[in-house]
DNA sequence: ATTAGCACTCCGTAGATCCGAGTGCTAAGA
DNA sequence: TCTTAGCACTCGGATCTACGGAGTGCTAAT
């Protein structure tokens, strides 16, 4: 797409004012508000130009314009120079991560922050459990046949079950298996142990240490169905998003919030920007979620240690001033990647 | 408050038509509901009598009556007999909670379970950990200074926290600070090792035994700050609420969502009615909430084992089938209570 | 005590009108 | 050829009016 210096100039001006202002802007109003010294009868000329190519449109006759999603997009690619952060801002943002470390909390903070400095909702994808490795398992036995796994992941997560076992166990048996696991699997990724525990299973039962028989039986059910472990959302600060203005209708927010809910889409959306590296911005329909019609979405990836492992974003209308808050989805990845790596929880 | 017979009959009636078709009723539909062939001449008279004693009022002149706060817990009091649960019903909520033993998880079905059937939102106190047990303790070593806990409570649950340390721990002493715990306290309450805990650091640390050290150095901080850890409250269906007729006003979800925020409001609210014992119903602002004005809470106690130890419930608009949401709750906590109590999962 | 009748009140809707804002077009000027 | 002034036109939103429907309160008769 290509624009002259005037019609961009014009296009950038109506584009913040809309932001602004929330109105549809005439083209008396662009014209004062331009440093060239333009009548309105020629701004209208240009709008009309802008409007066949698709990046501005009137909701009726008499009004004035209002941009599309081409014209947000067209905006955010080319015209929009992002406002520095404000120190104070920064200052605020950065205490808000200092003193934490738990990886879980840290991302919490994230999200919440994402939505205090904006006034949207924030919002994290947490890293599954894929890629991380098995570190420790613990047995400990709560009734007859109901033993309570916790399972140690290498990033410092933990995961807990209650699990039904076939016959009752005892303290002594518990240990030893736990410790047979923490042995054989420490350091493997999860999917492995899963297949080392399958392959344990098809050999005859009868041939198998007591103490592999045991662990297998008591947590072949826990990595049984723990493929369903995977990315998860985090969401703040949903509630903002009844003040925005343009989203203050019931069946809109009923919308998002059933989105929210389900989190499936949001899980989609954040997996594929996180793909993509960098920031990525969704305008309006364009994550073609009919949920987020009215929304855009600024995402920027975070890492650990220099590998990307998931994203946390913006979730506002899609008329938000994109020059605040892209710079704030920015720094918030950068400030949790450096909280996150800062010391190692890996193993050493 | 007395009433006679065709007083009570007809606000009866209304309240039940009112809650039904959610218009203010006139003297004609109520005389035409009414098996007394009364005239609405007549049926007026006994509405102003109703007005005068504050059960009903109308919202301007022409319009019929509905129900004040007054009316509504004179009906719930006096007037309701509740309607037994659909065997069809019934047997969908004991699917719900077949074949799933993890108390957390069961929590969390209930509050499902409330949604669906009520299409409001349900809500579940969960029980704070001040009445249990310390069980079990685990440190996992994650970087130099950073030790990731695992608490395990004699009722299964699990807390884990990565606490940072002052120096660097071995394997082995971690282990042994572990031992060192699990043999001196188990069985006793969270508030009892906390105690103890204290009690331990006012010693001179030269005096202390290396292994208690340890132990203190690590989890004092767990336990510091464990007082947080109290009652939760867990929510599901919230956004049934966007499709109810009298709260579809952005203002009322507002202020409704924000204390579905803070959960503070709910947590004394479910507290109370737990204390309280038995099914409890808090209409509009009886619960002496705002945000919960328009809405209406019913609530029953969950037991383990024959001791309460929280609550479930609906919020839902004040207009809302009490004979039929009623039953649901009571069934629900009677469910929940016996899939919490067999088997137990505490300590044999 | 009950009821029929009637005047009155009030809401909600549908038209009618008007104003402001903005556009598109045309013709004149640079 | 680009720009501008002028003008007719359109449309949405606010305001006003009229009116029918629903319901009440009161009174007088049964």
């Amino acid at each position: 797409m290509k624009l002259n210096d005037r019609a961009e100039t014009l296009l950038r001006s109506l584009i913040e004012i809309y932001i602004n202002e929330g109105q549809p802007v005439g083209s008396r109003t662009l014209a004062r508000q331009i440093k060239l010294n333009l009548s309105p009868a020629t701004v209208r000329n240009v709008m009309s130009d802008l409007e066949d190519l698709g990046l501005i449109h009137s909701p009726h006759t008499s009004a004035g314009r209002i941009p599309t999603q081409k014209g947000y997009r067209f905006f955010v690619d080319s015209l929009l120079q992002v406002k520095p952060l404000e120190q104070l801002t920064l200052e605020e943002m950065q205490d808000k991560f200092s003193n934490e470390s738990d990886p879980q909390l840290l991302l919490n903070k994230a999200s919440e922050l994402l939505s205090q400095v904006t006034h949207f909702a924030g919002v994290v994808l947490i890293p599954g459990q894929r890629s991380s490795l098995f570190r420790q398992i613990e047995f400990v036995k709560l009734a007859s046949q109901r033993v309570l796994t916790i399972l140690v992941t290498d990033d410092g997560r933990v995961q807990n079950r209650v699990i039904p076992t076939d016959r009752s166990y005892s303290a002594s048996e518990l240990v030893e298996a736990a410790n047979f696991f923490n042995q054989v699997y420490a350091g493997t990724s999860l999917a492995d142990v899963r297949r080392g525990l399958l392959k344990e299973m098809q050999k005859d039962s009868d041939e198998m240490h007591r103490i592999t028989a045991t662990a297998l039986a008591v947590a072949g059910k826990l990595f049984d169905d723990e493929d369903d472990g995977g990315d998860a959302v985090m969401l703040s600060g949903e509630e903002n998003l009844f003040n925005v203005p343009d989203l203050c209708q019931i069946e809109k927010l009923q919308k998002l919030f059933d989105a929210f809910k389900t989190k499936q889409d949001l899980l989609d959306l954040l997996d594929r920007s996180m793909r993509v590296g960098g920031i990525s911005i969704f305008i309006g329909g364009e994550s073609g979620y009919q949920s987020l019609d009215d929304c855009s979405v600024v995402t920027a990836p975070y890492d650990h240690d220099g590998e990307i492992i998931g994203t946390v974003g913006v979730i506002g209308p899609t008329r938000m001033s994109y020059d605040e808050v892209i710079p704030v989805v920015d720094v918030t990845a950068r400030l949790l990647s450096g909280a996150l790596s800062t010391p190692s929880d890996r193993l050493e």
